[in-house]
This record gives C-alpha cells, structure tokens and sequence, in this order.
DNA sequence: CGGTCGATACACT
DNA sequence: GTGTATCGACCGT
C-alpha cells in the first residue's frame, strides 16, 4: 500500500457527491458560512430523524490561518482532547458541552488542520417536528425548537458522543441548497459574534452570518459586562 | 417584548 | 480554582 499522498484535497475512495461537497466545506469559514445558510442537516438517531434548515452560523478560526488570532475559539491554545475534531477534515462535527448543561455543535471547515469551523448557531425544524419537540418539551412555539446553539443541538439529538463524526455520512445528511447562482449572498446579514468577549466579539470581527429577517434567528445581545 | 439571574459540570490553567 | 461560543424562569412594561 503506497503512503497518501501529499494533499489537502477530499479522502480518497470518497463518493463523488460527497467529495465535492467536502471540498466546498474546505474553504475559509467566513466563504463557507453564506453556503451553509439555508441547509438542511438531518440526524437519522435510533428514536427517529429530525431535519433543521440552518438559518445563522458564526465562524470560528484556527490559531494560525487568521490574519488576526481568534481568542474565541476553542482552537486558539492548540489542540486538546476536546477540540481534536477541529483539526481534522472539514465536514465533520465538533460539538461540545458547556455550562454545565447544554452541547453545541459545529461543521468543521477549511483544510485539514487549520481548526476552524462554524457554530451552529440556529435552524429551522423543517422534518421530524414531532421527535424534536420531545426532546424540546420547554419551547413554546415551533420556531423556538432550534433557535439557539444549544436548541438546535439538543433539538437534533447532537451530544459529545457525535464530536467527531462526519455530518456528510450516515447517520447524518447535509444539502447544500439549490441557491440561484444570481443570488448566492443575496438576503444574508452579518454582524458580530455573540457571547464573545473582548478581541472577537467585536464588530472588527463580523463572523457571524444569518438569513436577514428570519423568525428563528436569535436576537443579538452584546456580551455580558460585569460590574466592577 | 425586554432585562436579570441562577443553574450546572466540565475543560483547561 | 476559574470561566464558560447558554437557557429558561421570572418579573416588569
């Protein structure tokens, strides 16, 4: 068997659909966010499939394929145990815990070891309304089922048990959408990012991207200032 | 609808 | 030991 060889191109053997799609998801982040938006990413779980349009995402950069170094990112200290997914080949999901009760997810982007990626941030249940709501029983409305980093998370069964796994293979599905070539970044808003303090969560930073006027997407709230 | 605050456990220093 | 890429309950408008 000869050695791989030396590139950053898609896995070899892979589908060719799905290749592509792995080589669209290897661009910078902030190129691939405006991609992402409008998306369907499907969870087929054991208990059933839940599918959410995705509606707003923020990038996250590695600590050496900036122009700036991103203190918001998981990455920004090098690799650990937790964030190892980052570093490895796009379309794969990072997905973490914190505050001691909620999980978050993220589709890894770029070339493989820049350890960047993209938060989902929020979505749109457009299939399994019935199975989402179960895991959801506190949202009050179907808009709310997903609109929010840890909603969209627990809303499509997503743990730390999934960091790591390719979101473009089985039990996973991600479709890009059919967006008119005319119109690619047509209705997308940007801003900065939420919850992220100091260098980052500034508007230097406007890393986050949704679809303008959407219901599901989170209302902007500037990072928590404590008092001194 | 908007602001405040407590909960919670884990990763990392 | 410290801080967290958040949520939901509660309260006032």
């Amino acid at each position: 068997m000869r050695p791989s060889p030396i590139s950053a191109g898609p896995a070899r053997g892979e589908e060719p659909s799905r290749a592509a799609l792995r080589e669209l998801l290897s661009a910078d982040a902030r190129h691939v966010a405006p991609l992402l938006l409008g998306a369907v990413l499907t969870h087929q779980g054991r208990d059933g499939s839940v599918s959410v349009r995705i509606t707003e995402v923020e990038a996250y950069l590695g600590p050496h394929d900036s122009l700036y170094p991103d203190p918001g990112s998981h990455t920004f200290r090098g690799a650990t145990a937790r964030n190892a997914p980052m570093f490895g080949p796009a379309g794969h999901l990072y997905v973490y815990f914190t505050y001691g009760m909620h999980h978050c997810a993220n589709i890894v982007c770029g070339p493989e070891g820049t350890a960047s990626g993209l938060l989902l941030r929020a979505g749109e249940v457009v299939a399994g309304h019935e199975l989402a709501r179960a895991r959801r029983p506190t949202s009050k409305s179907a808009k709310d089922l997903a609109s929010g980093p840890a909603r969209l998370a627990k809303a499509l069964g997503l743990t730390t048990a999934d960091s790591g796994r390719d979101a473009l293979g089985a039990p996973f599905r991600l479709e890009l959408p059919q967006h008119p070539v005319s119109g690619i970044s047509a209705g997308i808003s940007t801003g900065p990012r939420v919850g992220v303090s100091g260098a980052g969560g500034t508007d230097e930073y406007p890393w986050r991207f949704w679809l303008s006027g959407d219901p599901t997407v989170s209302r902007y709230k500037a990072a928590k200032v404590r008092p001194a």
